[in-house]
DNA sequence: CTCAGTGCAAAAGCTTTGCATAATA
DNA sequence: TATTATGCAAAGCTTTTGCACTGAG
C-alpha cells in the first residue's frame, strides 16, 4: 500500500484513494484485468468508485508507463503491471485461459528479420492466440461426432 | 471476380452480390481493412450496402477460414485474406503504418518454449507494436526539445 | 417455393467527455 | 487557494440483433 503510494508520487501524480485502489487491484490480480474487472473489484469496498475514473486512470497509468495494455483476441483491452522480464501470452480462443511464457523474442527478431531491425518493438504487446490442449481435445471429439452424423 | 464467386461457392455459401463485393474489397485492399473501410469502399458503387451485412459477412468469412481477424493496438478489428505463408505484423503506434514480415515463429516457439508445446497456435494473430524508424526520430527530437525548456 | 441473406432501425457493449463538486498539494 | 481528480449522466463508437422483405438455389 505504501509502496503503491510512493510509486504514484514518483510519477508526479496526485495520490488519491481511487488511484491507489486501482493500482492495487491490478497488482493483486492474477496477471491481466480489464477495466470492468478493476471496477467491480473496487466496487465491493468502495461502491462510490466510478467507471470513468477507472478508464481515465488506466489511460493515465498507461501513458506513464506504469502498466501495459494488452490486446487479446475478440475482446476489449486488458492491462497488467509493466513487467520487468520480457514475456508473452498464449490465449485460448475457446476457454479464454491465458498462459504466460518468457522468451527473448525481440532480440531474436532483430537479429533475423530485416524489417524488424530498425523498428523499436515496445512492451509485451504480443499475444499468441490458439487452442489449449484441453480445448483441442474437445474440438477433436465434437468434429468426430459431427462426421458420424 | 469469377475466382471470388468460385471461392464463395466452394465454401457452401450462397453467392450474393454483397459477399462478392466484400471479398473483392478485402482482396484489393493493401493488406488490412476494418469493417468501416470495407463498407465505405463498397458504398461508392453500391450505396444500398448495409453495415450490418458487412459485419455479418466478415464474421462468416472468418468462421469459414476465408479471412483472418487481426488485433492491432488501440483500435477495432482488422481483416485480411487468409495468408498461405506464415507472416506477422509490425504496427507503428505513432503513424499506424503496418509492416509485414515472414518468419517461422510458431515452429521456433514449439521447439523452445515448453508452454507453447501443446498449444495449437492458430493463424497469424500476432502483432508486434512499437515505433517505426521515422517516428522514433520524431520522438527523439521532441523529447530533446522538451528537455531544453 | 423455401430458406438463407439483406436492409433498416433499434439496442447493446465498451469507452470517452462535459460539467459541477470534491480533494490534493 | 489553485489545480487536478472524481462522479454522474450523457454522448460516441463499434458491433450485434430483431424483423420484415428480397433473392439465390
Amino acid at each position: 500500500m505504501k509502496k503503491t503510494k510512493q510509486e504514484l508520487n514518483g510519477c508526479g501524480l496526485r495520490v488519491t484513494n481511487q488511484r491507489t485502489l486501482i493500482l492495487e487491484a491490478i497488482r493483486h490480480s492474477h496477471g491481466h484485468v480489464d477495466a470492468d474487472e478493476v471496477y467491480r473489484n473496487i466496487y465491493k469496498k468502495q461502491p462510490r468508485i466510478s467507471l470513468s475514473t477507472v478508464y481515465r486512470t488506466l489511460q493515465r497509468f498507461k501513458e506513464l508507463g506504469l502498466i501495459d495494455e494488452l490486446h487479446f483476441t475478440e475482446e476489449h483491452h486488458h492491462y497488467e503491471l509493466k513487467p520487468s522480464i520480457e514475456h508473452y501470452h498464449l490465449v485460448c480462443l475457446e476457454c479464454g485461459q491465458v498462459i504466460e511464457f518468457k522468451y527473448p523474442l525481440v532480440n531474436l527478431l532483430k537479429k533475423n528479420v530485416p524489417e524488424a531491425q530498425n523498428f523499436e518493438i515496445t512492451g509485451n504487446e504480443i499475444t499468441f492466440a490458439g487452442y489449449c490442449p484441453k480445448c483441442q481435445a474437445k474440438k477433436t471429439i465434437s468434429s468426430e461426432m459431427s462426421r458420424r452424423r
